[in-house]
DNA sequence: CCTAAAAGTTAATCTAGTTTAACTTCTTTT
DNA sequence: AAAAGAAGTTAAACTAGATTAACTTTTAGG
């Protein structure tokens, strides 16, 4: 597997020279998981900052009563790791699941630091990454609270329509915050008024 | 005004040298706000990444129907700025308006750059801090899902017991994502059961 | 190609939280 | 000390979305 799509990405941010990307590509591993398996398992330690070459992952969390709530969906080029527990070296809270066949470039926990440190460049690409990701975790937060279950549908298939067509209804209303049952009704309504 | 409370801050996550505190003291600025002022409106360019040295603040939006719903309240040594607009420079889509007297230590977005340049360290230590910021907004997505909104409420009188005090009511249903009334009636009945 | 399991739908009933509106404190200003 | 505005409370009527349960459709493995 070719981490040029990591290469790629991190060349939007800040520009790496042949040295550097050669550096990098020695302190990354490539990681395989199968449709279905688990990268990540709540309860355990997150050891790796991991970056989608290929496939697809769903973050969630599973609560008191057994429910799983999806925080996050995965594509190609997103960062897919519980990033709490990787900072912290502490039980992770949420499990990571591949929904397809899934390749990730990753970073691992005890050499991370020693590659900002040769690479400077590279914590300016993640402080920069970070700081998007900040700003639209806090823009969810504001549409969860001040948008309708309909609202945030159509805003999800427009802002993401490659998504909804590789992962199950029953997720993507998980991923809402709503009941699949509901969303089913919200799909209802909308062909209805088409 | 001292900025002893951001150097003490920074200094839990890098260690500056001497001259490294002077470079950072030489490159940000001081600003006050009266109670009731507003830092930055919606709309406007957030121009700095702003820390609180005194006083509290809160962070809200309003929506298309005009209602206003606050994302964070900020206290003593929080960041509290519209990091989207600050990182994009476009126009901010939340207001940040002072709850008390307010003293800011600022760094301007125009030499932000030259000083991560200049201090490494510093880049090092806003690294770490967006690292924590964003799992804690994943977190409280969670929460938002996954628990009633007395659970909230009972999290967030635990967690930030100090908070509580300094703020009207209806500023903290606000920002549990309910309305003064509704809250009203949770201290109600946590007050029966007690 | 069959079959079982997974995913999606429908509808009735229920509930957490909203809305509206009237009322009561508490603060601040004069 | 009076007046007025800001903050908080109460209760009745309402609604967005959950729950339950029975059903249909799609998918994937043997």
């Amino acid at each position: 597997m070719d981490i040029q799509p990591l290469l790629a990405y991190i060349q939007k941010h800040v520009t790496l020279t042949p040295e550097e990307e050669r550096y990098l590509a020695e302190h990354i591993t490539i990681r395989r998981y199968l449709k279905g398996q688990y990268a990540l398992q709540q309860g355990d330690v997150c050891k790796h900052s991991s970056f989608i070459l290929k496939g697809c992952t769903r973050m969630f969390y599973v609560d008191d009563e057994g429910q799983e709530h999806i925080i996050m969906l995965c594509v190609e080029d997103w960062w897919s790791s519980d990033i709490g527990s990787f900072i912290s070296q502490e039980p992770a809270q949420f499990n990571i699941q591949c929904l397809e066949d899934t390749a990730f470039a990753q970073f691992h926990v005890d050499t991370i630091e020693e590659v900002y440190a040769a690479v400077p460049k590279l914590e300016r690409f993640f402080r920069k990454i970070l700081e998007r990701g900040l700003a639209a975790s806090q823009k969810r937060i504001i549409r969860n609270f001040s948008m309708t279950a309909k609202e945030r549908y159509l805003y999800f298939k427009e802002t993401y329509p490659m998504i909804e067509q590789r992962i199950p209804q029953y997720m993507i209303a998980s991923y809402l915050g709503i009941t699949k049952e509901f969303l089913s009704k919200i799909k209802r309504q909308l062909a209805k008024e088409a």
